[in-house]
DNA sequence: GCAAAAGTGTTCTCGGTACACCCATGG
DNA sequence: CCATGGGTGTACCGAGAACACTTTTGC
């Protein structure tokens, strides 16, 4: 068909929060090209995969965690000529959106495999040069997408537990956002939302205050009216 | 690296707005596989190419307009393992956006190459077994990128010609989203958005009627505020 | 009772919609 | 002067921001 032929790999942008933090996962390579150096987890889609299969398959066998109700989208894919120095590698890059996980990571089967937050990663003046390959460059992509994404989906509930409170999800958005919210304007627009989020009817149990209801997911996914970064 | 290699594509969602709807490219396919069916144009990624470079050669081989100014933009990736009966291919879609063009197609290497409305080929029942490969679902996901797009950026100002009038730019927006938009609002919508259009001085020649004043495409890339179809 | 956190009510303002109205041209 | 389309003014309405206030718990 054409002489050209290329690898084809799926990285991932795992994101979860942690004290008020977004963190992204990261493994430490221990082998050519990059080693010692961090970079996304990911790998090359076998012969009878899909993307998304691929990208299931990496995230459950990196992080021990099975993917489901975990969300989990393709972002874009990147195929400059010298990306990789082993030869022409097309990447597909995808965002996966998980709820604090136990720690330490369980059946992780890389070693060097960890949390950090996106910040350092992003912001910072070097900050291409940190991770692998352009993976820098994914990584700012993925965030990008979350942050855009939370104002007009529900993709804000994917990063807490089955149930959760108002105040939990709003920790949600200001880490994504890295911005502050009013508690009492936004306690009102998303319980005003149809379909966000479903009380469970339960309460949390607080060491001082007044105990918080517990929702769980609802089933909408896009958000109407959307919620807008001040 | 790895033994199980890919064929990489790029294909092209060309849309223009003709006669009030919104048009994309099509060429008719003269080569097995899906012979005599229309496609998207595309194209395999050459050995030094990257992908947009891929994407700009075609563009111009296939409408023979160069890309000057025309927007160009990734939209996702399709490697789903039987989607090319040659073997595994994986075609990376994007999209372009023209103004109307001159025709025939000029300089164009494909003899069967023509606009199709796209409100046939999505809509329809049957409208995923129209074209070849899943061309069908990259155009139908190109048409809803373009459409959303419209709302938080001035994409649409891509569809007009260097000087245009604003009611050429609500006809734009009419034929990407398939509604009415009230004249008079829209007007006071797009000339307030901050750099979206700026004047010429120069006004239109029409054969009744006040005649329009001309703009052209300004600075801005995001709409402040958006522009929210109803 | 007091502190702390959850949740509600009220006011102000701004952007969207609907639509009446005026302007500039050709015939 | 009339038809046609370009462009402006205005009144109403709903959503967001700011913030005072009430509720429910632990100590």
């Amino acid at each position: 068909m054409r002489g050209n032929l290329f690898a084809v790999a799926v990285d991932l942008v795992v994101l979860t929060v942690r004290d008020a933090e977004l963190c992204a996962l990261l493994v430490r390579r221990d082998t050519p090209p990059f080693t010692g150096r961090w970079g996304l987890p990911g790998g090359f889609v076998l012969p009878h995969e899909d993307l998304l299969d691929t990208a299931t398959r990496r995230l459950s066998e990196e992080t021990g965690l099975a993917l489901h109700g975990h969300h989990l989208e393709q972002l874009a894919s990147y195929a400059a000529p010298d990306r990789d120095p082993r030869g022409r590698v097309l990447t597909v890059g995808h965002i996966a959106i998980v709820p604090r996980p136990p720690e330490p990571i369980a059946g992780a089967d890389a070693s060097g495999t960890a949390w950090h937050p996106v910040a350092k990663l992003i912001d910072g003046a070097a900050a291409d040069a940190l991770l692998a390959f352009d993976h820098g460059r994914i990584l700012a992509d993925g965030v990008e997408r979350a942050q855009s994404k939370l104002e007009y989906t529900t993709l804000a509930a994917s990063f807490c537990p089955p149930e959760f409170t108002v105040t939990q999800l709003r920790h949600v958005y200001e880490a994504v956002w890295r911005r502050s919210l009013d508690p009492r304007n936004f306690h009102r627009k998303v319980t005003g939302a149809e379909n966000f989020i479903e009380p469970t009817g339960e309460t949390a149990i607080r060491d001082r205050g007044r105990p918080a209801q517990l929702y769980r997911r609802g089933t909408a996914t896009l958000l109407h009216p959307p919620l807008l970064r001040p």
